[in-house]
DNA sequence: GGATCTGTTACCATATTAGATACAGACAAC
DNA sequence: GTTGTCTGTATCTAATATGGTAACAGATCC
């Protein structure tokens, strides 16, 4: 569906892999493959959960707000598309059903649980280990 | 986002409630709160992940095609909703770069991964549960 | 044959997504 | 302190997804 995930992962490997060096949303949208206002839209995400970092100004752009090491993807994932898993019924279903009167209560247990899973299941890869694929796996292209 | 998942599980509830009572989209949607086009849509996926089955014509509706017991959440959203978690780029990244080159094949597997996780939490309740968790709220709510 | 119900299509309104442009404000360089 | 660079945000637009609605051919029951 949406692709924010994966645009916001891209960008936080590349400034793991630019290791301190600050990128521009201009440069960043360039690998990418889309435009600056894009990326610094995700930024914003990005540094409004405290991920990333920017400097204003010439020779400025994003910086990793934490050691690569300490980001995951779970990290991720919340900054960007958090608790947008399943949505209920649009219409409140009928309480004069005894399923419709109890079927959302049942549901938002079993949905919040499924969320939590996938998010254990993100959390066990950090943006270190995205930038050692992505530098290993060029290594190998080049070869 | 959307609302399939949580219609669908729904439906499926009513219909193991029904104890092998045909139910018309007409009454499900009563419950619903919806058109019975749509509980007609989302029937016709779950028929073809082998999940409902119909009776036509009159006194014909939709029935579980099997165990209320044999049925878990994950199969539904596998019929409704399957695959569609995370969205990779909508254009291809810059193959010049070496993160762009490389970010969506080390995205891809952990996609897979969460996805994976998903449905393992899911595939922890059947509808049979659901229906019990229903029944036990009404009846709670009624006294 | 007539009534009922499904399965599918088509159409519409609305919401979401992402591409694009614009501009005020922050900061660096000089 | 003036100029240039870059962020952060708002706005607009096009494409797509979602769900509400109507319509109708085909299957089945009475």
């Amino acid at each position: 569906m949406n692709s924010r995930f994966a645009v916001a992962v891209h960008i936080l490997t590349l400034l793991a892999e630019a290791g301190g060096e600050p990128l521009t949303s201009e440069r960043i949208a360039g690998s990418v493959n889309t435009n600056p206002s894009l990326v610094r839209r995700l930024l914003s995400a990005l540094a409004r959960a405290g991920l990333t970092t920017a400097r204003h100004g010439a020779g400025g752009g994003a910086l990793l707000a934490k050691a690569p090491g300490a980001v995951t993807l779970g990290d991720v994932y919340r900054a960007v598309d958090g608790g947008e898993l399943f949505a209920l019924h649009r219409e409140r279903p009928n309480p004069a059903c005894p399923v419709g009167r109890t079927i959302q209560g049942a549901l938002e247990a079993r949905i919040a649980a499924a969320e939590r899973a996938l998010e254990a299941e993100l959390d066990r890869t950090t943006l270190a280990e995205m930038a050692r694929d992505c530098q290993g796996a060029a290594a190998g292209a080049a070869r």
